[in-house]
Formats: C-alpha cells, sequence, structure tokens
DNA sequence: CTCACGTGATACTGATTGGTATCACTTTAT
DNA sequence: ATAAAGTGATACCAATCAGTATCACGTGAG
C-alpha cells in the first residue's frame, strides 16, 4: 500500500518514537510533551502532527488545552504489512520441508 | 532501544519496503532489483545498503555477483517494539474494567 | 475588560537524504 | 590478454526535514 508511507515516515524519527512510549502511560498536552524534551515546543508540535498524520495518535480540545493520546488501532497498519511476510517464511519454510521429506523417502 | 533506529529509517522509504517485497520472492543480485525501477543501479545500491544496515537484508557474494536476500529474523525489533504497546492495551482495558466493576456494584 | 496561558502557523537555517554522474576494481568470457 | 559484465565508491545536486524564532489567535482567570 501507498497510504502506509504516513505511518512508517511517523515511526522513522526517535523522538517521535518516545512521544508515542510517554502518550502510552497517560494522554498530554503539547506542553507537557514538550517539557519532557530538550526541544522548542514548536519542534514537538510538529512531530505531533506527524504522529497525528500518521493516524498514531487523535487529538481532543479541552479548553485552551488540547490532549494528544494513543490510537488504540494505531499499529493495525505495520502489523498488516508485517504480516505479509509471515506467508513467506510460511512457503520457504514449507518449501524446504518438501524438500527434506523428498530427500528422506 | 536506539539500536532500533537503523530498521525502522530502513522501511521509512517506499522503494526499500517495495525491495523488501520483491525479495520475499526470490534472492536477487542488485541489476537484477535495479531493473525493477526507474532508477540508476547506483541509487539502488545506496538503498540495499541502508537495508543492509537495518539488518532486514544479508547479502552473499557468488563470483562477480551478490545476492541479496531477505533476513529471517528481520523484523523481530519491529514485533518487539510493538508488542511494548500491547501491554499498555491490556493495562488500559483492565483499568476499563475495574471502573466498570466498581461502578456495578 | 484585560492580560497571561496554551496553542497554531509561518519563514528561515543547517543537516540529512534520494538520486545522478563518473571512475576504479574484480571476475568471467572470448 | 583483452574486453565486457557486475559491482563499489566518491563527489555533487536538489529536495526534504528537524529545529528555532517569531507573530497571531483563542481561552480562561482576575
Amino acid at each position: 500500500m501507498n497510504t502506509d508511507q504516513p505511518i512508517f515516515r511517523a515511526l522513522a524519527d526517535p523522538t517521535r518514537r518516545d512521544i508515542l512510549l510517554m502518550l502510552r502511560d497517560t494522554d498530554m498536552t503539547i506542553t507537557q510533551v514538550a517539557s519532557n524534551f530538550d526541544m522548542t515546543r514548536a519542534a514537538v508540535k510538529k512531530h505531533l502532527t506527524v504522529l497525528s498524520d500518521g493516524g498514531l495518535i487523535t487529538v481532543r480540545a479541552n479548553g485552551r488545552e488540547k490532549y494528544n493520546a494513543l490510537n488504540p488501532n494505531a499499529f493495525t497498519p505495520i502489523r498488516d504489512w508485517l504480516s505479509f511476510f509471515d506467508a513467506f517464511w510460511d512457503d520457504r519454510l514449507s518449501t524446504l520441508k518438501t524438500l527434506i521429506e523428498k530427500d528422506s523417502t
């Protein structure tokens, strides 16, 4: 799929992966997230936008604050993509198995 | 883990993901891979280097040719990283469950 | 109302990245 | 031996990206 690009891109940056781990424990506002990094709030905001574009987080407004939360379905596309290779391993193993069995007759 | 960076970076490019899908079916030389893309062999070589750095492929020399093959253990780090969030979902669900049960008493 | 707080958005800079062009090296075939 | 095929490596260019600085906008408290 070409629609996977935003999520793979979102996961490519270590800062963004750290943010996801933070949101694992609790939802956070931009300022709260930024307080955990040695970087400007604007920079963090950019990362959050990329994460949102990748569907990894959702944003919920609460007054003048905005809470960022992990999206429960976030990693489904990644798992689906990975599973595309599982079938392959099975194929190769079954091919190997066939060869071995053929050899043992 | 910070050691995950090479593999996440390797998967961030759509061309590289396509290469992995190609290698899913059969091992290929650089020239063979390059013939499937509208880009120079040198560019493909760069992608293969990144994939190799990420531990996603292995390279085997055969005379003057070099065969690139998918690494069977390639995706383990990714799966491990993803599983780090599974525990979290369970926690949140059990918290929710506890709240519901407490509410129903 | 007024002012501080939390956020959004833009322009700009330095670093990284994808890609090309080019040359050098090794191996196979004639 | 000589040439062609397959690959490695470097320098270079254009585009993208991470981060900063700065200003504008809406919200809540005094």
